[in-house]
DNA sequence: GACATCACG
DNA sequence: GACGTACGTGATGTCC
């Protein structure tokens, strides 16, 4: 479409700043391979502008586009306000020699690219989105800066590029309590601290928001501030009216802007593809060059591989071949591999087998790798796959060696201290050999490496990793195994294909260890590695094959029990309702309380969907019988299909135990996760769920003994920010929440009551998570200002864990990580991102050393108990992050709890001297509510 | 597959 | 330039 802009066009407007800087944290810092020059902003914001333009498809398309960006740093504002924007933070260093790259990179994509010296990006969008409007076309504004929204309204829309948000009016007002026309009085009230907006003092969105409403517009609420009840809102405005007309001038956007161009000139045009892919392969842009040649027809522009020292290259550069690897038919040819493998004294395994579930799982066939390049695929089990034999058959497929002779070859090697087995997640092979009756060792473990090097950076899983660190990415499983109904297991897949994919595994392990070894010693993270990582495969796998038995019939009465209560309160429900809905639906719960029932305090989330989560439904229980049924209702629907249910499916049918999974290298922070199922979240905070726990039993004969921490975390913090008085009341074996309450209320010891001490508590939880006044408020349900007056209160008393606090953040933005204790380095790669961001953050950076070092220690017993305990008649079966749990034969109870007491008291010895001794305490029973 | 909810430490 | 507000997890159901 041409022609003078007008009805019929539509102009889209990108705020370029605002993609710059989301491109700039959302990326690593990349560099130029040829010359180290950073670049990680311009391939982020490339990647953006390109994907913005495979999307303009359809009749929502623009006709016109210009990508708007700032120019200087001093604007008419700053005229009027010295102090405008004068918090922003300095551009970092990397991001600057970028900037004039992104207006080329605008340019190579032959999209308009505007900016005026002297104004801001906003002040020439609105000036552009007024001229559209006045022309009868249309306009979407590409951002998210809540300081466009005042322009929304007759045409013009504003889109989040990120969440595909399209906000309009509606959506300006859910934002603001007002509409765009006056967003500006609003904000004036509220100011920006972000643009050092001043505001008036103590008044925020909310409040603005609902006086503006009562007086309509800013200029009359200031001429009748007298008439405000409330008094100090009142002497608010009035004694700050003039710094609040400021602030309206400055946020108000300058719609006449003089520009030397016009909406015609921004026309959608064609990219010239030698230009795109010339600028593409000059930034060395690879995969997106590839992406755009192919949308262009072109052919990929080659980018040189910069010169690397040359012995690097010659390890590194082996390319990968799925074509090369060997599939290994017979004896003769695996006795080949097994003396290549002493020649070289270390190995790369990998099993494929039937499915996820070691207890299940059967062994399909064994990879192995020696060097790059060089891997071999041994089939074991792999069936026959015959076109017209639509059902499968049980024929052996061609070209295997019988199971058992394979591994009476193997087995030798697998065992032998002198050849190091290397392989990805080492537990899942090593319980598929212990079916076998084979115990894998020495060991490494490139997760674990990963982990130990990278936590918090990203996951640890193969693909990943060599996508990361080999640039390779490894053939994707789907492909053969199917999905869905029509999935298959690994032995139905064809052996040609096996032989690539399984063998490729092997021969990607094997890179990434060659990369790793060395590097742990870099990065210092050996110990960790060697003391809390590759020792606890053999712990877990034990812990996991022996499972924890739970009792069928138990949980199955308790099934029908709840379910028969369900349909009672379902019953009631509806009747409360007025009609049937669908109690487990949200979404319809929230129509039925806040809009049919009209009951108050109903608020949307970000998805506009009304909040209907335990705190809204416990406030509004005081007014209404409906919420409380329901969550007694969710109450059991949880722990029926949570648990009585699912934990029944989750009984192995050979040993009728329960083998849960840990993930070593799930959590950021060192903790362990447990999967399929989760047996770190069995109930224990209610009655109902108390009888759930009391399912999990010792055999007859023996008893359950639970070890926990006492107040492991706080006790951590005690030592790692030094704060006297919790040593002393944790040396005196002293309630430390009452310790605390007294010493911040000026209780005595003697005068305690619940409530205070529950607050003292709160509060000491909330220090360890990275306090905010917010967060606090919102647990007490206590207005915000009081929170904060304990947080100020508790760092006065307090003062080494404000220090504490400030040092840990300091840390992490100087290194980009923080430590345990035990030297466990935990990645905050986003602690100087701005905005909301940084407060997660921050608050995470805190809490990781605590929470780490607490898991390091746990992790530490675990690898000491199966020595400690090899002499008893107890096995340890379970870890809740500050527990243990044993099974032991009635008798031995006293002798396993004296041990593993002094296991775990002991275990931060003799690497980290803790200024406060660590308690364990115990409990038995013949199930594991009893053990608490 | 995203989101909301809720179970645990 | 600011998406939200206590840390870390996993499983389930609904809804698109």
């Amino acid at each position: 479409m041409s022609g003078t802009f007008g009805k019929g066009h539509h102009l889209h407007l990108i705020d370029g700043s605002a993609f710059i800087f989301r491109a700039y944290h959302a990326l690593p810092p990349l560099t130029r391979k040829s010359d180290g020059m950073p670049i990680g902003a311009v391939a982020g914001f490339c990647n953006m502008l390109h994907r913005y333009v495979e999307g303009n498809t359809g009749p929502d398309a623009p006709t016109h586009v210009a990508v708007i960006f700032d120019k200087g740093s001093h604007t008419f504002r700053n005229e009027m306000y010295d102090l405008y924007k004068a918090n922003r933070e300095a551009m970092p260093e990397d991001l600057r020699p970028q900037i004039p790259l992104t207006r080329i990179a605008t340019e190579a994509f032959n999209i308009a690219c505007k900016e005026k010296e002297g104004f801001e990006a906003d002040d020439i969008i609105a000036t552009l989105a007024v001229q559209a409007r006045d022309r009868g076309g249309r306009c979407t504004i590409i951002s998210s800066d809540k300081d466009l929204m005042q322009l929304v309204g007759d045409g013009v829309e504003m889109l989040d590029a990120m969440k595909n948000n399209r906000i309009d009016r509606e959506g300006v007002f859910e934002k603001f309590g007002v509409y765009p026309e006056r967003v500006v009085d609003v904000q004036a009230l509220a100011g920006d601290s972000v643009d050092n907006v001043p505001g008036a003092p103590g008044i925020g969105i909310k409040t603005a928001a609902l006086l503006i409403n009562e007086y309509g517009d800013l200029h009359s609420l200031l001429e009748r501030a007298e008439e405000i009840k409330q008094p100090k809102r009142r002497q608010t405005l009035i004694e700050h009216a003039e710094q609040i007309r400021l602030s309206r001038r400055l946020v108000l956007l300058d719609e006449n802007t003089p520009l030397d161009f016009t909406l015609d000139d921004l026309e959608v045009r064609d990219p010239d593809p030698d230009r795109l892919l010339g600028f593409l392969a000059e930034m060395e842009f690879r995969t997106l060059s590839r992406r755009v040649a192919e949308v262009l027809g072109r052919e990929a522009p080659v980018i040189a591989e910069p010169a690397a020292l040359p012995e690097i290259a010659a390890e590194a550069d082996v390319p990968f071949d799925s074509t090369a690897y060997e599939q290994v038919s017979d004896a003769a040819a695996l006795q080949r591999w097994i003396d290549r493998i002493y020649e070289f004294g270390h190995v790369a395994v990998d099993t494929e087998t039937t499915g996820l579930d070691e207890m299940i799982a059967e062994l399909v066939g064994i990879s192995l790798a020696v060097e790059p390049g060089r891997a071999c695929y041994i089939p074991l089990t792999h069936k026959q796959s015959r076109g017209d034999d639509l059902f499968g058959s049980d024929d052996l497929a061609e070209g295997q060696m019988a199971t058992e002779e394979a591994l009476r070859m193997l087995t030798p090697m697998l065992k032998d201290p002198a050849i190091l087995k290397i392989g990805q997640n080492m537990k899942y092979d090593g319980k598929i050999f212990a079916q076998l009756g084979i115990t894998m060792t020495p060991i490494d473990d490139t997760m674990l490496m990963s982990y130990a090097m990278h936590a918090g950076l990203h996951g640890h899983g193969m693909d990943t990793l060599s996508e990361r660190y080999l640039g390779h990415t490894p053939i994707p499983i789907k492909p053969l195994l199917g999905s869905g109904k029509s999935a298959v297991t690994f032995d139905k897949v064809p052996l040609s294909d096996a032989v690539a994919y399984a063998a490729e595994d092997a021969d990607i392990t094997l890179r990434l260890w060659q990369k790793f070894k060395p590097q742990l010693h870099v990065a210092q993270v050996t110990r960790v590695y060697e003391t809390l990582e590759r020792p606890l495969v053999p712990v877990l796998a034990a812990m996991e094959r022996s499972g924890v038995k739970v009792d069928r019939d138990t949980l199955s009465r308790m099934s029908n029990a709840f379910a028969q209560k369900m349909a009672m309160l379902e019953e009631e429900i509806h009747t409360l309702a007025g009609r049937k809905f669908n109690v487990g639906s949200p979404k319809q719960l929230g129509e039925i309380l806040f809009d049919e029932m009209a009951l108050e305090g109903g608020k949307k989330g970000k998805t506009g969907a009304y909040a209907t989560g335990a705190d809204v439904l416990e406030d509004l229980a005081t007014e209404h019988e409906l919420p409380r049924k329901i969550l007694d209702w969710r109450q059991i629907s949880k722990l029926k299909s949570t648990y009585t249910d699912a934990l029944q499916d989750h009984i192995n049918p050979d040993t009728g135990r329960v083998h849960t999974c840990y993930s070593i290298a799930g959590a950021s922070t060192g903790r362990l996760a447990s999967t399929d199922p989760n047996l770190q979240n069995i109930p224990i905070r209610t009655e109902e769920g108390r009888r759930i726990r009391a399912a999990f039993v010792a055999e007859p004969g023996k008893t359950l003994v639970a070890l926990d921490y006492s107040q492991i975390e706080l006790r951590i913090l005690a030592h790692m920010a030094e704060i006297p008085a919790l040593k002393e009341a944790f040396e005196q074996g002293q309630d430390i929440h009452a310790m605390t309450a007294s010493e911040m209320f000026d209780v005595p010891m003697a005068e305690m009551t619940p409530e205070i001490r529950r607050r003292a508590k709160a509060i000491n939880f909330g220090v360890i998570y990275g306090i905010s006044g917010f967060g606090l408020a919102r647990n007490l349900r206590i207005p915000r200002g009081e929170a904060q007056g304990f947080i100020d209160r508790y760092f006065e008393r307090f003062p080494s864990i404000r220090t504490y606090m400030n040092d840990t953040k300091t840390f992490a933005k100087e290194h980009g990580f923080v430590q345990t204790l035990f030297g466990r380095k935990i990645h905050t790669p986003e602690i100087s991102a701005k905005g909301p961001r940084a407060g997660f953050a921050q608050r995470a950076a805190i809490n990781a050393p605590i929470q780490g070092t607490a898991a390091d220690i746990i992790r530490r017993a675990m690898v000491r108990m199966p020595a400690a305990i090899a002499d008893l008649p107890a096995t340890m079966l379970l870890q809740v992050h500050d527990e243990l749990l044993f099974e032991v034969e009635n008798g031995a109870e006293e002798a396993l709890i004296e041990v593993a007491r002094d296991v775990m008291e002991s275990a931060a010895d003799p690497v980290v001297k803790l200024d406060v001794r660590l308690v364990v305490e115990a409990g038995r029973g013949a199930n594991w509510a009893e053990a608490h």
